[in-house]
DNA sequence: CTCTTATTCAACCGAAGGGTTGAGGAAGGT
DNA sequence: ACCTTCCTCAACCCTTCGGTTGAATAAGAG
């Protein structure tokens, strides 16, 4: 299929996947447990928590008939490390562009003659 | 549509997507420049670029005939903050597990610290 | 073995997603 | 005016997705 980082985002893109994320912080739950507020089959929230965890977000063991849910929280740092590092290299941008304008307002030694925006 | 956070997500679970993000990161840049390393048709990445402007992950305008793509470095701390409020709970609940297992290993203290973290 | 409980598999359906091509609009150059 | 450049809109194709229902599997209980 695809990448772990595209699969827990498009997991993530759906409310009722969060939702049951939501769930999971507070306690492991069965299938059964997890599909109860929902007005939807049984079957649709089966499949739901089988994206969920090839997304590696939640993982399945086996109880008697049950298989409780349990969150994995550690693919959560997947996502904060990707998110992280854009944002934080957006933010460095916002700074260099005041440290532009600053010189911009301020120096006026040769001009480098960046006619357009070359800003790379 | 549906919801910000749904948006974001969806947008991001696209590695195309995220390579523009990342692109974006570095400066700002027009369509053309933004296609020219994929092997797709320039409708295919204006496309891409409406979803991730949906999202509010990017913000175009008009410069001439360009149309200058900038990237909105504020959703992420929506993602963000919702990614950090759920993992913390889900730590959390490892702290909560540890406590309970030291419980009844043989403390016999009764301390309720329920932790108050609100995230928002 | 049989029955009940808990969950998944399989087949299907309509809507949405990512791709294509072709036409069209907006702005600048000549 | 005309042409070129840059980009979007529209229509279409095929695949994926979220939902459905009905059958099947897994495990315990009688």
């Amino acid at each position: 299929m695809a990448d772990q980082l595209s699969k827990v985002f498009a997991a993530l893109a759906d409310p009722t996947r969060r939702d049951i994320v939501a769930r999971l912080t507070v306690s492991d739950a069965t299938v059964g447990e997890i599909a109860e507020p929902y007005d939807v089959s049984l079957q649709a929230v089966s499949k739901h928590l089988k994206v969920l965890e090839d997304a590696g977000l939640v993982s399945r063991t086996r109880e008697a008939q049950r298989r409780p849910v349990h969150l994995e929280a550690e693919v959560f740092d997947l996502m904060t490390k990707w998110i992280e590092r854009y944002r934080r290299q957006a933010e460095e941008r916002f700074v260099r562009l005041d440290a532009l304008l600053d010189e911009m307002n301020g120096v006026d030694d040769d001009a480098d003659t960046t006619t357009e925006r070359d800003a790379g």
